[in-house]
DNA sequence: ATCTAAATTGGAACTGTTCCAAAACTATTG
DNA sequence: CAATAGTTTTGGAACAGTTCCAATTTAGAT
C-alpha cells in the first residue's frame, strides 16, 4: 500500500475527506519540521513538487486545515495571511524586512495578569509578535 | 482663525506641513479619547464632518502620520489595517465578531523574559493580541 | 457500476491599498 | 502681495491577496 496512511488517518479524523489535493498539500507542509507559509508560497512548493493544485483549492484547504486545526494563522502584515504548522503554544518573531517568522517557545515569554474579557466574551487566543527591524 | 494652533505645532513637530486636510483629520482623529479607526472608517467620519478628503489622501496621511510617530498601526486581521491614537504602551483585546480593537493597560500584561533576537536584528516592538469570541 | 454529495477548477469578482499624472495648494522670495 | 518652486491633494486606474461562482471532476456509499 502507500504511504499516505497517517496522512488520510489525520484528515479523517479532522473531518475531512482524504482527497489527492489535501493529501499532497498536507505532504507538502509536514516535510521539514514547522513552518510558516503564505498562500502563494504554498502554491509555489506545490508546483516545484510536481504537483497541480488551483490557487483557489491552496486557499480552501489552507482555510479548511486553518478550521480543522491542522493549520493556525498568524497575522502579522496586513494584505497577508500566515499558515502556521506548529500546533503547540508559542509565539512569534517576525522580521518585517524578510517577510519571515520565527516560533518563539512559549515558556521563554511570561503572559500574566491577563485582564478579564468583556462579559459576553472569551480569551480564544493570546497572540504576542516580536516586531524585528535591522540594528 | 487659531484655534487650530496647537494642532498646526503638533504637526510642524513631527516634520509635516500643516496642510488644511491634515489638520482637519488630525482633530477627527483627536475627538474623543483614545481610538483604533480603520482607513475607511476615517473617511466616513471625515465625510459626516462635513470634510471632503479623498480616499487617497486618508490612505496618504495615515501612513504618514504613523511614520511621524502620531499614530501607531495594528495588525490584527489580513486585509485591513486598524490605527491607533493611543501612543502609550499597550496591547490590545481583538473582539473579531465586532472587527473591534479594546486598549490593554501595559501594565496588566507582564511579558517577561523575551528571548534575544537573531543576530544583525533589534526588537522594534512587542505586540500582544488577546482574541475574543462569544462565550 | 451507479449515483449523489462534496471537492476542485479557472476565471471573474471583490476588497483594501497604492500608484499616477494633473490640479491645487503652501511656503519662500523679491 | 505677486511670482515661483516644491508639496500635497485628487480621482481614477492599477494592483495584490483573497473569495466567489458555475461547470466539471472525484470520493464514498449503494
Amino acid at each position: 500500500m502507500r504511504p499516505f496512511a497517517p496522512l488520510v488517518d489525520r484528515l479523517k479524523a479532522a473531518g475531512l475527506r482524504p482527497t489527492r489535493q489535501r493529501l499532497q498539500l498536507l505532504r507538502v507542509l509536514g516535510e521539514g519540521g514547522h513552518r510558516h507559509l503564505t498562500a502563494e508560497q504554498l502554491s509555489a512548493e506545490a508546483r516545484e513538487a510536481g504537483l497541480n493544485v488551483a490557487l483557489a483549492t491552496i486557499y480552501n484547504t489552507l482555510n479548511q486545515f486553518t478550521q480543522a486545526g491542522l493549520l493556525r494563522e498568524v497575522v502579522v502584515e496586513p494584505g497577508r495571511s500566515y499558515f502556521d504548522t506548529n500546533l503547540g503554544p508559542h509565539h512569534h518573531f517576525f522580521d518585517e524586512s524578510a517577510g519571515m517568522l520565527i516560533d518563539i517557545p512559549a515558556d521563554q515569554i511570561a503572559v500574566a495578569a491577563l485582564p478579564a474579557p468583556p462579559p459576553g466574551k472569551r480569551v480564544a487566543s493570546v497572540d504576542v509578535v516580536v516586531r524585528l527591524t535591522d540594528s
